[in-house]
DNA sequence: ATGAATGCAAACTCTTTGCACATTG
DNA sequence: CAATGTGCAAAGAGTTTGCATTCAT
């Protein structure tokens, strides 16, 4: 049985509060900021159970794993900053529908998708013109 | 000045070949196998020059760098089977298209997609129901 | 009372760095 | 010959895990 534990509402809260993604150890950081005692592990574990639950999204960038609060009704994908990390939610809803269909084209169940998006964000696309020669 | 030493070529050369996106150490893991001695920190060292210097493309999975040869003429996306790994390749031009698209109407620039599709192969899903309690 | 969850610290993985030696230009 | 690249091993960063203790049920 899954206990419910203070620890536990309490990332799922910051998580919540937290505007984008946050790392792990941010997330850490503020829970000890906010007063609490909860350990960093703890908060690994929570975040992993929530992500699992699907309460939570993940990415990877840069060697550290984000997460951001996520309602399960709403799959969304990324469109995300090479230069300055910035996070754009983009729906994507012909490409899920592409990715049910593939799946059952080849025969494949329980599919999940992987589907990111980078780039440079309009403002570093013009503060570094990249040298390109094609 | 920047020299010219076999090893560095082997990198291009492997990342070249490989298909999709590698991480670093399985690139190692083949140069070694290929009979080479190259060292992982050179690996990573002329991986990191590449991508500087625009020759490769590299995106983070997992908590790990993975990297590509930056020619887009071999892009193209996987399915795979997360029990028994087998892995086919899959077209995906609309995918490829609505990428494309959603990267212009946010005014991103240089974007890059990740699509991969996860999930149980034909025989996988036969062979193990999976013991799911919703 | 019972057993899952916590917290700490040690273990692990991936990546980077310091330094002596080899190699390139 | 001078300076840059290489290889090894040790150090770092982020994440996971083992184990005794605490706490929800």
């Amino acid at each position: 049985m899954k206990r419910n534990t203070w620890q536990r509402e309490a990332v799922r809260s910051a998580l919540g509060e937290s505007d984008g993604f946050i790392s792990a150890q941010a997330l850490h950081g503020a829970l000890r900021d906010s007063g609490t005692t909860i350990g960093l592990a703890t908060v690994y574990r929570a975040l992993t159970d929530l992500t699992d639950e699907g309460e939570a999204d993940t990415l990877t960038q840069d060697g550290e794993a984000l997460y951001r609060a996520c309602t399960p009704d709403t799959h969304h994908h990324h469109l995300i900053c090479r230069r300055c990390g910035a996070t754009e939610e983009i729906a994507a809803d012909p490409v899920e529908q592409w990715a049910r269909q593939v799946a059952a084209e080849h025969g494949y169940t329980k599919a999940e998708h992987v589907v990111d998006i980078f780039g440079l964000c309009p403002a570093c696309s013009r503060l570094s013109e990249t040298p390109d020669t094609p």
